[in-house]
DNA sequence: CTGTTAGCGCTTTCAC
DNA sequence: GTGAAAGCGCTAACAG
């Protein structure tokens, strides 16, 4: 593999001149330009980019973090979306994706402080955000670039977030113009920052139109089909009686078709189902399920820019902006009754 | 940031010792080594992965190239499961992972090659693997380490496939003794390895079994619901007659299932069918899909598993394995007629 | 406009 | 067992 000194050899000049014309510098004659530019193209040159790294003191890449438990961690597509999303900006800003997979947020944490003290990545973007999140609390003791993904409640960070309570707001209040009245919420782990502020909206909506807010109708429950499943039985089994449920995620939503169907309720006559981010798939449930849709592409897009111009421009860094993008219910069978039989 | 010189100041030792012990070097006598390993945790010093990199010459990191339309991306959770796996063992092994996400073949191609020339990762996994795939004969012209997911037709390489020929067999043979005789496959790019082998299972089933081969029933289309969808309806307006298909992706099955519903064909009494992957949502399809399993996940950590194995050991790197993980065919409702109106 | 000279932070012979 | 010195491949003042 050619080296930066052998470019040099043979277009009879020195690394230093070389080095230039990679990064394009303006001083530099046109002829020696092409000469270099000749020589490396005839030894196939390719800067090796580690020096670069090295010599620059940064990498040019980007870690994401992604802590699920297994059996759920890609259920739904929103990360691949995510993550197709940074990974277009990041190669048309010229910088490279490191992937951190991790069990928990213990694990989590542990490998992002890694990556960051081993300077292998330049920031990090996190896609979920808790309440008292740690591994917010320490990347920013550490003064590591960072954006989330969500919202952190506690300190000013950079972030970029869908409008979770107006979409939890907007899918209630759907709800009771369908007729419905009693409403419950099936909410996500409940340190997520995503499920709390959803279920803000949730509240709002009910309180807006003076519906009593009943504290059973709010089942907690993991991201998985089961969980929510489970956790409309245990509801029904104490008697609580609900007509409706807005969930946090898609997975919950099918765990309320599935006790729908156990029950013998028919959707969406007598249950109506509202879920979170329109899983494509979503549109073959029967009935097919009305959702929110949150716009994940874009909120990789968002979040890639925002680190890398933080990245770029040291001055800004300071600026914790916070980008928030609409997201739109898209309303199907699972929860039109109006017109129907009531 | 601490350097391995702060550490061998404070230490009173030499950088060389420094890094012997990190290194855990065993011609060092325990006083120094407790010694420098007080500093380290003292300073808090954590080496800096770039200059390992730079004078090791090799990165401990692993790129995964995916090369996926927009669209498709991700619908079927595949490629995400295979990330897993890859994720848990190159986090054992101590690689990480660059993620290279392309809008198609050519663009898939140059990154990749960039990724190698610059010396940016060790290695690289290949996603899918074409008939007569460009990407597989530069890496392999380049002489860079690599393990394909799937199969080269070409060459020998290291890859980690799934039995895709007696998985098609088997779906076939299945259907056949539910008493489907016409039986349709639905193809993916036509160029794709896994689609051309899922294929002649199929063909293979039908011989064995002394049925015709009917080209007709042969279609081909994109790895969507819709492009399934349509090579149907085109196979039905060009009058060829099919009581059952075998789909090579769980979303052209889905594809078949809307046929189904627009011509009013009862699915499994009047029209069987099979996808593959095993998507975990098609059990909420109406009806269920049957579908073959792929071992995903396991798929992922064999390629990591592979490649890291082939890079640490570089005699053994010459021996092109080629290892095969099982499947299994997964069925429900939309294929189980038996018993059922014939 | 171009070359010289130091590094970037770590590893690795080669001596002692 | 430990240190000195050279080098991984590139960049970035500093001169000229």
């Amino acid at each position: 593999m050619a080296t930066i000194k052998d470019v040099a050899k043979l277009a009879g000049v020195s690394p230093s001149t070389v080095s230039r014309v990679i990064a394009g510098s303006n001083r530099i004659s046109l002829e020696t330009k092409n000469r270099v530019q000749r020589a490396m193209e005839q030894l196939n040159y390719v800067p090796n980019a580690i020096a670069r790294s090295l010599a620059r003191s940064h990498t040019h890449t980007i870690g994401f973090a992604l802590s699920r438990r297994a059996d759920q961690a890609f259920s739904n597509p929103f990360f691949s979306e995510v993550m197709r999303g940074m990974s277009t900006v990041a190669q048309a800003r010229g910088y490279n994706i490191l992937l951190s997979i991790s069990l928990n947020p213990e694990d989590e944490l542990s490998k992002c402080l890694q990556l960051v003290r081993e300077r292998r990545v330049d920031g990090l973007i996190l896609s979920t955000s808790r309440v008292k999140d740690p591994l917010i609390a320490a990347l920013s003791e550490e003064e590591a670039p960072f954006v989330v993904i969500g919202r952190c409640m506690e300190r000013p960070v950079l972030s970029v977030n869908n409008d979770n309570v107006k979409a939890g707001y907007n899918a209630t209040v759907h709800l009771l113009e369908e007729g419905y009245r009693e409403i419950a919420y099936l909410s996500g782990a409940s340190d997520l920052v995503v499920t709390i502020d959803r279920m803000n909206g949730y509240k709002q909506a009910l309180i807006e139109r003076g519906l009593p807010l009943v504290e059973e109708r709010i089942g907690v429950a993991d991201f998985s089909e089961q969980d929510g499943y489970e956790a409309l039985c245990q509801m029904k089994e104490r008697g609580v009686s609900f007509d409706a449920v807005v969930a946090s995620d898609d997975l919950l939503a099918l765990g309320a078709l599935q006790f729908a169907e156990r029950y013998g309720l028919r959707v969406p006559e007598d249950l109506g189902v509202v879920g979170f981010n329109d899983t494509p798939l979503m549109v073959y449930t029967h009935p097919p399920l009305t959702s929110v849709r949150i716009l994940s592409y874009e909120l990789g897009v968002e979040a890639m820019d925002l680190l890398i111009d933080a990245l770029e421009n040291p001055d800004k860094k300071r600026l914790k902006k916070e980008i928030v993008l609409p997201s739109e219910l898209i309303v199907r069978g699972s929860s039109r009754r109006r017109g129907k039989a009531e």
